[in-house]
Order: structure tokens, then C-alpha cells, then sequence
DNA sequence: CTTTCATTTGCAACGGTGTTGCAGTATTTA
DNA sequence: TAAATACTGCAACACCGTTGCAAATGAAAG
């Protein structure tokens, strides 16, 4: 709860109560969430409007970073606080097909791979679809 | 021209003039292409509806596939022709920050990934983002 | 504690995306 | 050429995401 505030503090943000909400249903739920998600955990209190640009502002300060599936658009925390300036994104995203849940699969990187010449690479997004552990039986 | 109505009687579709002019806009610009820019090309003559209509068809056959960026939604073409079953896409795509086009990497492949136990992985999805050989000078 | 100022929120409205139902049209097959 | 089937266009709709503006709230200073 304190800590909620730190983090926002050190993103200069104002402490509200729907930003709380927010980041803290992140924290809460592990998985990636959409705008649906949040607006179905926490409509009842906060504009459509108001989560949507929470979202962006957490966006913008490295709080939160864009998560693709073939459904659409969902965000999850960054681990490794991400900047302003930098987003260091080279980890993996894995989509269950059953509970349909996406995850960030933390310690888990990129390899390498060989560009053709003239191709300049700056960030990596591998997601990887299919059955995960919980599902798995 | 010929090849195109091929292409749509090995899938068992119809000929039809809409379908024939998306399969060949895919096939002149080599790029991915959202539903946004078909209708650009071709919106005068068909309806909005009938072109997602068309590219829901064309995916459902294995003709195109999705490929996703941080803006959102586009298709390209198969190279290996994939069936209504199987959909094979271990492929790689590369999105060019400065032109904004997003084309395949044929003839690369993703490298093994080692994950946690109990995920069953089925598809790989890697987007890289940065600067295209065109862009780059 | 109160005042002030900048930031944030809620509301209303809007454009874009993607889907569905249905009637009419075009394509295939025989 | 006719009949059956598949496809298209239109209208309508739900959902997503954004913007402008007035009101409310938070932070900081007195």
C-alpha cells in the first residue's frame, strides 16, 4: 500500500485512488490485463475514460508495457522498472489457448537471432501461444 | 491472374472479383497490410464489410495470417501454403519504425526457447521493431 | 489549516474497428 | 439454362479508444 505510492511517487504521479486501484490489481492478478479486464474489476468506481488514461500514463512512464495477442491489446508490470526514456522489453509473453491467460515468463530471454544486413533491431516480442502448466493435465 | 484463381479454387472459394483484387494487392505490395489500408486501395469498389469478410476467409483457409504490432491488427500472406488445419508460422516478422511497414523475415526462424515446465508451446510469434534496411541510411 | 495552482477526473460526444442479419446478387454444378 | 449454394451490400449495432471541457481533487506554500 505504502509501496504502491513509492512507486508512483518516483514517477511523479499524483497519488489517486484509481491509480492505486490499478496498479495494484496488477499486482494482484499476475497475468496480463486488457481495459476490459480492469474496467469489469474496477467500473464501478472509475470512468471508462479515467482507466484508459491511467493505462496511458502508466504506459508513458515505464510502469506498464503493451502486451499482442491475436485477441487484442493487454498490458502487464514491468519487472525491471523501465524509464521514461527506456524500455527494455526482450522477455517473453506466453498465451494459454485454454484459459486463455497471457504471461510474462520473467528470466526467460530472447536468443539471438540473425538479421539479414542493413536490419537494425531495437526491441524483441516473442509470444509464444499454447497450453500452460495449469491447464497442461 | 491466373494463378490467383488457382489459388482460390485449392481453398474451395468462389472466384470472385473482391477476392481476387485483396489476394493480388497481397501479392504487389509484399508487406503486411491492415484492413485499413485494403479499403484504401480498394474501398471504392467494395464494401467495408465484404473486406473482412474476405480476410476472415482467407485466414480461415490459411491464406494469410495475423501478424501484430503495437498498432494493432495486419495480414500477410502464407508462403508455405498453410491448410484449414494446420497453420504453421515459426516466422518472423520485422517492423520498421521510421516507413511503418511491417513485412516477414522468410527464411528465418525463431530459435528453441527453453521453457518452464508443464508450458506446451504450439505457435511462435517474434516482432522485432527497429529500422529497415531502406530506412537505415 | 487554508488558499492556490496544477493535475486529474467524469461526462458527453465522436470516429474507428469489427460483427451480424437479411435481402438481393453472382457463381458453380449439372 | 436452371437450381442450389455461396457471396455481397446495406443497415444496424457493440466495442474500443480519444478529445474537449467543466468540476473535483491533490500537492505545496503561506
Amino acid at each position: 500500500m505504502e509501496q504502491l505510492r513509492q512507486t508512483l511517487k518516483v514517477h511523479h504521479l499524483r497519488t489517486t485512488t484509481c491509480r492505486e486501484d490499478v496498479l495494484s490489481t496488477f499486482i494482484n492478478k499476475k497475468n496480463a490485463l486488457s481495459h476490459g479486464d480492469l474496467e469489469g474489476a474496477l467500473g464501478e468506481n472509475y470512468d471508462r475514460v479515467t482507466i484508459y488514461r491511467t493505462l496511458k500514463t502508466f504506459l508513458e512512464k515505464g510502469i506498464i508495457h503493451k502486451v499482442l495477442d491475436d485477441e487484442g491489446l493487454r498490458y502487464a508490470l514491468c519487472s525491471h522498472s523501465c524509464s521514461e526514456e527506456k524500455h527494455q522489453h526482450d522477455h517473453i509473453h506466453f498465451k494459454c489457448n485454454a484459459c486463455g491467460e497471457t504471461n510474462c515468463l520473467e528470466n526467460q530471454h530472447i536468443p539471438a537471432v540473425q538479421l539479414p544486413q542493413g536490419y537494425k533491431p531495437e526491441n524483441f516480442n516473442l509470444l509464444i501461444q499454447g497450453t500452460c502448466p495449469k491447464c497442461n493435465n
